[in-house]
DNA sequence: TGTACATCAGTGAACGCGCGTTCACTGATGTAC
DNA sequence: TGTACATCAGTGAACGCGCGTTCACTGATGTAC
C-alpha cells in the first residue's frame, strides 16, 4: 500500500503546495507577463524561501511547461465538456455562463471566448508570441490535437449540404496529417480550420487591446464570425 | 544654417549608429524574443561598450517603443506604397513579390502576408502578446489609424452592390469612433474589420508554429480567407 | 592657416539589484520494530 | 505505546551572472576668432 497509488498524507501536502504555487505564478504572470516569472519572488510570496521551490519543480523551465500543459488541459477540458453537455445550461451559476448557444459550433466559439475572457494572460501562453528558442512541452501535442478532435466533431456534425468540394477543400483532404484518423469529410476539414483562426483573429487583437478606443462591441463581430463559419 | 536643419556630418554620424543599435536590437529580437534584450549585450555586438548607448537612447524603453514605431511605419508604409502602386509588379526583384494581385483588397492581403513573413518577431512586436504593464508609444495610435484608412479606402472602392446592412453593419455605424472622419458606407466598415481580423487569425497562428505538422499549406488558407473577405 | 575653446562620443569603474541554482544543514514527519 | 532510524520539507548562505543606469574622465571633432 505504501507503492505510488493510494495518496500519502505527505503527497497530498506536496500536491497542495504545486499547486498554491502555480496560483501565484499565474498572478504574476498576469500582472508583469509570462518572462517575468521569478522563482524567488513566488516563494516570497507564499511565504516561502526561494530554494524551496525546487522540492516541487526541477527548475524554472519546468515551471513554466506545467503551466502550458494546464492552460493547455483547462481549454480542451472546457470544449469537451461544452460538447458534451449540449445545451444543458445554468448549473449553479447565474451568470451569463448559463444562457449560452448549445452544444454545436456557436457553443464552442462561446465557450472558447469565455475561456479567453477568463485569463487573458492564460490565453497568451498558448497562442500567444512563442519565444523563439523555446520548445513547448511534447504533450501539448496531444491536447492540442484532443482540442481539433473535439472541433471536427462538431463540424462534422453540423455538416451543410454536400457539394462539391473547392480546390482548398481538396488540398485540405489531401494534406490531413492532424486528422489522419478522423473521419470528417472535406468541408468540415476546412470549417474546423476556418473556425480556429477566424476566432483566433477577433480574440487576439482584442484581448492584445487593439480594438480599444475603436468604440464598437467586439463580442458582436465575435459572433458574427462564428455565424458565418457556421454558414460556410 | 547650423540651425537644426540640414544634417551636420555630427547628425549623419549619430542617426547612421542609432540605426546600428536598432539593427542589432532587431537581431536580437529575432533571436531571444523582445523581453530579452538587453543594451549591453548590443553595446558588445557592435564593438561598444554598454554605457555609450545612453548617447543615442534614453534608456531601454526609450529603444523598444522606436522599434515599435518603425514596425508600425514599416507596416504603414508597405500598405501605402501597395494601395497606390496598383497593379504595377515586377520592379527589380524577381520574386515572387512581383506577380501579386493588384492594389485592391487582395493586393493589401498579399502585402501584409510578405510583411509578416519577412520578420515575424516584427511582426508580434506590433500585434503580439502585449505586456500587461506595458504602453505603447502614443503616436502608433495614428499610424495604425493611417494603416486602416488605407483599407477602409480599398474596401470602399471595391464595395459590393449595397444591400440592407446587417444588425452588425448597423452597430458599426453607430460606433465608427475609428473610422469617424472616414466616409466608408456600413458595409465597409465590416469588411475592414473582418479583413484584419481573418488574416490576423490565420496569420499569427501560422507564425506562431501552430500548424506546423499539420500538413496543408498555409498560405492557401490564407488567400482563401482573403477571398471570402472581398466576397462578403 | 593656426590657435583656444566648447562640444560631444566613448570608456571603464562602480552601484544596486534580482535572477537561477547549489549546498550543507536543521527540524519535523513518518516508518519499523 | 515507545524508541531508533530514515525520509523529506524548508532555511540561509553563497556563487556567478547579467542587467539598467550613473558618473567622472579621456580624446577626438567641430567652431570661433
Amino acid at each position: 500500500m505504501s507503492e505510488p497509488d493510494a495518496k500519502t498524507p505527505r503527497e497530498r501536502y506536496r500536491a497542495q503546495v504545486r499547486e498554491e504555487v502555480k496560483k501565484h505564478a499565474w498572478e504574476q504572470i498576469g500582472t508583469a507577463g509570462a518572462s517575468a516569472l521569478s522563482l524567488n519572488a513566488i516563494g516570497k510570496q507564499i511565504g516561502m524561501s526561494g530554494p524551496a521551490l525546487y522540492r516541487y519543480f526541477a527548475n524554472r523551465d519546468e515551471l513554466i511547461s506545467e503551466l502550458i500543459r494546464d492552460a493547455y488541459r483547462s481549454l480542451a477540458d472546457t470544449f469537451r465538456a461544452r460538447a458534451e453537455a449540449g445545451g444543458a445550461a445554468g448549473e449553479e451559476a447565474g451568470r451569463e455562463a448559463g444562457r449560452d448557444a448549445g452544444a454545436g459550433l456557436a457553443g464552442l466559439a462561446h465557450a472558447l471566448r469565455e475561456w479567453a475572457l477568463a485569463d487573458p494572460q492564460r490565453y497568451f501562453l498558448v497562442y500567444g508570441t512563442p519565444v523563439p528558442g523555446y520548445r513547448a512541452p511534447e504533450d501539448t501535442t496531444m491536447i492540442a490535437a484532443e482540442i481539433m478532435a473535439v472541433l471536427l466533431d462538431a463540424c462534422t456534425a453540423e455538416a451543410p449540404p454536400a457539394g462539391p468540394p473547392s480546390p482548398l477543400e481538396t488540398h485540405l483532404d489531401a494534406h490531413r496529417d492532424w486528422a489522419a484518423h478522423h473521419p470528417a469529410p472535406p468541408s468540415a476539414l476546412h470549417r474546423a480550420l476556418t473556425f480556429w483562426t477566424r476566432l483566433h483573429g477577433v480574440l487576439s487583437l482584442e484581448l492584445a487591446g487593439h480594438f480599444a478606443g475603436m468604440g464598437f462591441d467586439p463580442a458582436l463581430l465575435y459572433t458574427a464570425e462564428a455565424e458565418a463559419v457556421r454558414n460556410l
